[in-house]
DNA sequence: TTGTATGCGTTATCAC
DNA sequence: GTGATAACGCATACAA
């Protein structure tokens, strides 16, 4: 394993010089660069990354807060912020928290070691308080989940009008006893949903329900549990507005295997318009979120935290919004 | 931001002692032990990992090589591979290759500058050769995909079995006009498989037909393609295998869209048994590939190359196999 | 059981 | 333009 002593022996030149030639230093004669350069080939000489992260405190690698690698709504923001990653030299360190508090806590220790310039979140377990400790360590970027105590740079859409717009559509169908069913209780996205769907639910003069909402349900097999429950009711629901498209499929699926017919006994509504959204029978009206897009733009408020402001790309200035793909499940 | 020699100061000791209580050494006084332990807490100190690396030259990191995110066999391969990863206290980094093998080279250098312990591949787009130069730096793993001019380390399932038992099976339904679709030409899976199919297809007496093939296929958009251009056949296949439930689901849309039955006009096989493969309709026979298992076994198997014997996990003994989950579509 | 000294590979500062 | 030297933070061989 050839080091930067080794090329400059051969080249014989002093190590600065050999440096400076990496680091492509204004002033060094084009001569000695190629004595350099060809010691460099020769010896197949790559520069060790952890010295150089020692040395410079920078480890241009990101680590992304994931709860779950397996929900494509979260490959698809991963999907997002590893473009821009890439694009700018960046690395990226996945770290699937399996929606669990103790997990997250001890991948937080990543930025304590400075194994990593900076976390992405793309889900939050623990209270704001826990996080907020490791901020002092470097920063942290919210992406689509957020929490309302924090002032973290973030990048979000409006979930309460998401959950407005769905609620309201139900509504205008003619719908009076619709369902709310999201992802998680402490998630900030599903509580601004529900208060989305409160409000239309409100301003429609239309009652709210105890027992139409479900707020454990994150994806196909939950939907399927779900759609049991509604069917084992007395009076059912009539519509349901879901958290995630996984979920509506799952309700789609189990509803058609015991005879309910979607839409005509009930409308379902999705979320994210994922490409399952038209792989369903049928097809699934959703609320469309752009993943990919929200994921970018994580990526680059990220690199705006962390690199000179000549190095960062531009943060796009149009806001990034929702908006309702309609098909024939409701 | 606290070092070791703040904490060896404030303990009133050496670095040396203060190392060896973070490294748990078995020689160190609990009196001595209880004074580092609590300046690490009182400085809030945690080691930084990049001397720890450029000292003992281990990252306990690996990277993962993914051709696609989104693509969701292989997010439940990188969930196969975490899991393991995760319990030994290894960290991912994930490359995003997006079939290119410039991107691929590129990322070969993480462990040339050893920025990780090794590699595992979920894919291959370059040639071996060019694969084989990086092997000196660091180990390599073969996870699903292979190449058979390597004797890398790998976990793999008999693919030629699974073209095999596909094509078997269709023919066994009676069909005689079967097509044949994968991802790539340059994938030693595909390749395998269509030998499974061809073995099948010469048992069986059946003729093989050029325009039958589609080696290009490898998400559900391409499904839809593939169909199309089956739909607008004058002799159109009766049957198609496909390399993956993706694959095999655009196809049943598509056909659905286009007036075509499935499995009547056209029986479809799909790959992979993702949750996608009950989603449709009808529901996806398909080729079981225990993905997260897979995922397990290369890091696994990884781990045993990166960590001294007694500190390796296991290596299961019984052998992965592919299976046939029939369902509808056939 | 503990301390001293050295080196891991790189880059920045300061001379020349 | 180029070279010597120190420093980044830690872990280990060796001495005590």
């Amino acid at each position: 394993m050839a080091t930067i002593t080794d090329v400059a022996n051969l080249a014989g030149l002093s190590r600065s010089t050999v440096s400076r030639v990496m680091n492509n230093y204004p002033y060094v004669s084009e001569e000695k660069k190629r004595l350099v350069e060809e010691a460099m080939k020769k010896l197949n000489y790559y520069p060790n990354s952890s010295a150089q992260t020692l040395r410079s405190q920078k480890t241009d690698t990101i680590a992304v807060f994931i709860p779950m690698l397996t929900n494509p709504f979260f490959s698809y923001l991963l999907e997002g912020i590893d473009a821009v990653a890439t694009e700018n030299g960046f690395r990226l360190l996945v770290c699937q928290t399996r929606y669990d508090r103790k997990t997250e806590r001890q991948f937080f220790n990543l930025v304590k070691s400075k194994q990593v310039d900076g976390i992405i979140l793309t889900s939050i377990e623990n209270d704001w308080s826990t996080v907020r400790d490791y901020m002092s360590y470097g920063p942290v970027v919210m992406c689509n989940e957020y929490d309302h105590e924090s002032n973290t740079p973030n990048v979000r859409l409006d979930q309460v009008y998401g959950g407005y717009i769905g609620t309201r559509h139900l509504i205008d169908k003619g719908h009076k006893k619709i369902a709310f069913c999201q992802g998680s209780f402490r998630s900030f996205i599903s509580k601004a949903r529900e208060a989305g769907y409160r409000l239309a639910m409100k301003e429609a003069g239309l009652q709210i329900r105890d027992e139409y909402a479900f707020r454990i349900a994150a994806d196909y097999h939950d939907g399927k549990e779900v759609l049991k429950k509604i069917a084992a009711m007395v009076e059912r629901p009539t519509a349901i507005f879901t958290g995630s498209d996984q979920v509506a499929a799952g309700i789609v699926y189990e509803a058609r295997h015991l005879g309910i017919n979607v839409p005509e006994d009930l409308a379902v509504i999705g979320f994210d318009d994922q490409p399952i959204a038209e792989m369903t029978l049928p097809q699934l009206t959703t609320i469309r979120q752009p993943a990919h897009e929200i994921g970018e733009r994580a990526m680059k408020l990220m690199l705006n935290l962390v690199l000179p402001e000549e190095d960062a790309p531009p943060m796009p200035e149009e806001p990034l919004k929702l908006e309702i793909i309609e098909r024939s499940s409701t």
